[in-house]
DNA sequence: GTCGGTCTGTGAAACATTTGACAATATCTC
DNA sequence: GAGATATTGTCAAATGTTTCACAGACCGAC
């Protein structure tokens, strides 16, 4: 495995292979072309084949891609081949939804401990566990790995929050939270910043009428 | 307003110069440089300039650039200076968390109906809105001007809806489910991927460790 | 086995984005 | 109001990403 230098575009498009190979695993696809390939995800198959072979060459001359080895690889690439402890800070709307969704449980994500401040959640379960008071983080993380914060509180907070998990040892972060976090250079952060989400639509939304008013009249 | 040619990347930038002019107008700055706010957000002055000036000069030499005013003038780029209205298909804890999130609000997304097809949702009260029947999408926007449609349904579903939501003439989608939409060209999608979110931190955090290791020995 | 067709891996070209450098010009101080 | 300083807008260079094109290799039918 010489991997000369992963682009953060390949990077960015892994997941999305990985999603429809599992889609063709489940159709019982067994072998695919980067052609084929190409006409369902909408990409170029020069593309698929430069990005494949960032990792090594795993389709064969006149065949293409074993669908099952190649799902396998680029999970193994992407760390979904090993158990990843997770817990999670914030159990509003946002937190119960992604404790909710069982799926992360199948690629090894699991939500070992969730954390909030208000009293009136601590206490209650969310997918079975119970919630804590933010106040014990410490205490738990000295007693348990984990391998993922996941933050889903105002950003205020997230930023006090985030110097603390990662005072604890965390060195990776799901961030909700509407704000850069400013962390030591070894700690990854994976921003999900849905307002900004919502602005880039807004924003193609606007330049889309603009050309249907266009060619309209 | 002679756009010559706006960037996929600035696009992707735009929202977040107008969460730091925000946040800068909130502690009372009135001007600021480009040197200085690329302090602030971590990119190069260089970008920041050329990025701006897609849009037109609105910067004065030797001055810096007016708070308030690239503040609102991003403001107006995004599209945030008009009302858009919004629907939300979904009330599950995702669509509830969406829906309660007040700031959207401020920035002209107003949220007018949220539809679930789940009896015991139907009749609840989510953010003040009384969620409805999905049987009843087509009667309401029939009767009801919608500029956008957020979609946090599971996939099988949401690539039924996301048609039916098309045929009544919405043309622009912000999608949470875990599949991509297949719509005609005039309707702009903005796709939230959450699982292949977590699965790039879930490939940063691997590479990382794996670089600890291997300085740490 | 052989042969026509298929399909990858790859080097190079084309294209896109970011950074660097600086002339031009406004600001600010005195 | 003049001079020193600050700062933009912009052009060009550097870097990064995508697409093209094809040699070489494998597949599968016969």
């Amino acid at each position: 495995m010489n991997e000369i230098s992963v682009s953060k575009e390949v990077i960015r498009r892994l997941p999305r292979y990985y999603r429809y190979l599992e889609e063709l695993k489940g159709e019982g696809v067994t072998r695919i072309s980067s052609r084929e390939l190409s006409d369902r995800m909408r990409v170029t198959d020069s593309q698929i084949r430069q990005d494949l072979n960032c990792f090594g060459g795993f389709g064969r001359t006149g065949y293409g891609y074993n669908v099952e080895e190649l799902y396998e690889e680029i999970g193994k690439i992407l760390g979904l081949d090993r158990i990843k402890h997770i817990i999670l800070v914030g159990a509003g709307h946002l937190g119960q939804a992604l404790a909710n969704y069982t799926n992360y449980r199948r690629r090894g994500f699991c939500i070992e401990a969730i954390f909030d401040r208000d009293p009136e959640k601590i206490g209650t379960k969310v997918y079975g566990i119970e919630v804590q008071d933010i106040a014990g983080l410490e205490d738990y993380l000295s007693t348990h790995e984990a391998d993922i914060a996941t933050i889903t509180i105002p950003k205020e907070e997230a930023r006090i929050v985030a110097k603390r998990l990662v005072a604890c040892g965390i060195k990776a972060i799901w961030n909700f939270a509407h704000t850069d976090l400013e962390l030591p250079e070894d700690v990854v952060v994976e921003n999900v910043h849905l307002s900004e989400s919502l602005m880039s639509l807004s924003y193609k939304a606007k330049e889309q009428r603009k050309k249907r008013e266009e060619s309209g009249q």
